[in-house]
DNA sequence: AATAATAGTTACATTTATAAACTATTGTAT
DNA sequence: ATACAATAGTTTATAAATGTAACTATTATT
């Protein structure tokens, strides 16, 4: 009654209602942490730790005000340290403090457990279909006009100093 | 540089990315309507009117309290009436207006036409494999244990009065 | 009749979104 | 070298979203 199961929608709504399970799942499993939300943020340092604040955004969607506050946050919890680039001194580079780099693993592994989990019935080959599908789709929007909500960088001729991650 | 095509991220938090894109490029080409958000009640009201609030709330994943303030902004754009159920007065049913259903019609052309776009090079097969494990996902979600943020409704015996949408 | 449950509302605090203007720094082109 | 443009980040202000709790009105249960 009144559930939703098999409700025809949007991709993007459905998207949106997944992601809301999702960390509503997560928080849940992390409710021990004294961190209660940016856990996508120490997700993405785990793997470019020391990246600047730019790249955050450009990755996970989040605009860069709104980031500015983020890692506020985690300073103040003691989580993140902001290192001006010697080189570039407009850059500040992220870098996770020692309880950072411990709570990080936990948010990690909720992140992983969690995919796990709800992967745990579906086929190795339905997984990679999905995985293609999804970054697809999400390269697809890129393509398309936007309200560039995120897209607070301008696509440049720049060359030099790769701030990027692996991705690419 | 600083981009995300293939960063290996949780599901959850790419299905976040994506309905951000999603939206955004809606917003865009529904930017001549005067309604500049909540699309997605339209979309389902287009096929569910004259529900009550918390079935919206169900199947779009919307707190009760945040959907009474939707519902009070489309009611003063004219998109929608509030009106008492007789026979259980408790709810309300929302009903499309004349012009409501006419910017309805716009809204779900509008997603119609992102989702055939984004999906247009994949393959059908693969489309439905997308959909299908897209939906065993948020499945999987709701059986896990969460900070249910959403579930303002407590699961209960009541055998009567199908307020419910064909999504069951 | 008393109690519990449901649908919706109100009030409040916090967080987030959005846009604009701003500083500081670096890159580019004359 | 100077001027101009671009980039990284911050601040400010406003609106909207989110989350919590308490509340009314109505209906169901016992």
């Amino acid at each position: 009654m009144q559930d939703m199961k098999e409700m025809k929608l949007p991709v993007g709504t459905k998207a949106l209602i997944l992601s809301k399970f999702y960390y509503g799942v997560l928080s849940k499993s992390l409710e021990n942490l004294d961190l209660e939300r940016y856990y996508s943020v120490l997700y993405f340092l785990n793997e470019n730790n020391g990246c600047n604040q730019q790249c955050i955004c450009n990755n996970l969607a989040i605009d860069k005000t709104a980031m500015v506050k983020v890692i506020d946050h985690l300073i103040k919890s003691d989580l993140v340290d902001r290192v001006i680039n010697p080189d570039d001194r407009r850059e500040h580079f992220i870098k996770l403090t020692k309880k950072g780099i411990k709570q990080t693993e936990e948010v990690v592994r909720s992140f992983m457990a969690i995919d796990a989990e709800i992967f745990s019935n579906v086929t190795k080959e339905d997984q990679e279909t999905f995985n293609k599908v999804l970054d697809r789709l999400s390269l697809n929007l890129k393509a398309l006009p936007s309200n560039d909500l995120f897209f607070n960088y301008k696509k440049t001729g720049r060359k030099k100093k790769i701030t990027s991650t692996k991705a690419h």
